[in-house]
DNA sequence: CATATGACACTAT
DNA sequence: AATAGTGCCATAT
């Protein structure tokens, strides 16, 4: 069992990304209170290339840039492109694209 | 317990 | 703008 919370909170947020979005791993990691932990994030992801449920794809850099990818960025991109994400020169628009781990309670 | 690694971020040059 | 160097944090060994 695995008592890594903050590797198992990764996924769950990576699975709240909805298609057509993307997160940052560093926003990622603020969602889980590790504000610097982006590369803890990012490492996280890359030991589970193999999750059908966590769209790892989902996840770029905090510039834009799509950032690696376990099986090659190209894949990443392609993926990101058949859900409606227009990748640009390796980068995506974080202000149309971008989305913010929200708490289910908040409204405000 | 200390060292090494890594799908990042930021600052300086 | 692009590149390099340094910092940060979690896991693996």
């Amino acid at each position: 069992m695995s008592s890594a919370k903050f590797t198992d909170h990764v996924y769950a947020l990576t699975r709240l990304i909805p298609q057509g979005k993307v997160a940052t791993y560093s926003s990622l990691a603020r969602a889980l209170g590790n504000s610097g932990a982006a590369r803890a994030v990012g490492n996280a992801l890359n030991k589970n290339p193999d999750a059908p449920r966590t769209p790892c794809h989902r996840v770029v850099r905090a510039n834009g840039q799509v950032g690696d990818f376990a099986s090659g960025s190209a894949k990443k991109i392609k993926l990101l492109k058949k859900e409606g994400v227009i990748v640009w020169q390796g980068k995506v628009d974080l202000e149309k694209y971008f989305y913010e781990f929200k708490n289910k309670k908040q409204g405000c």
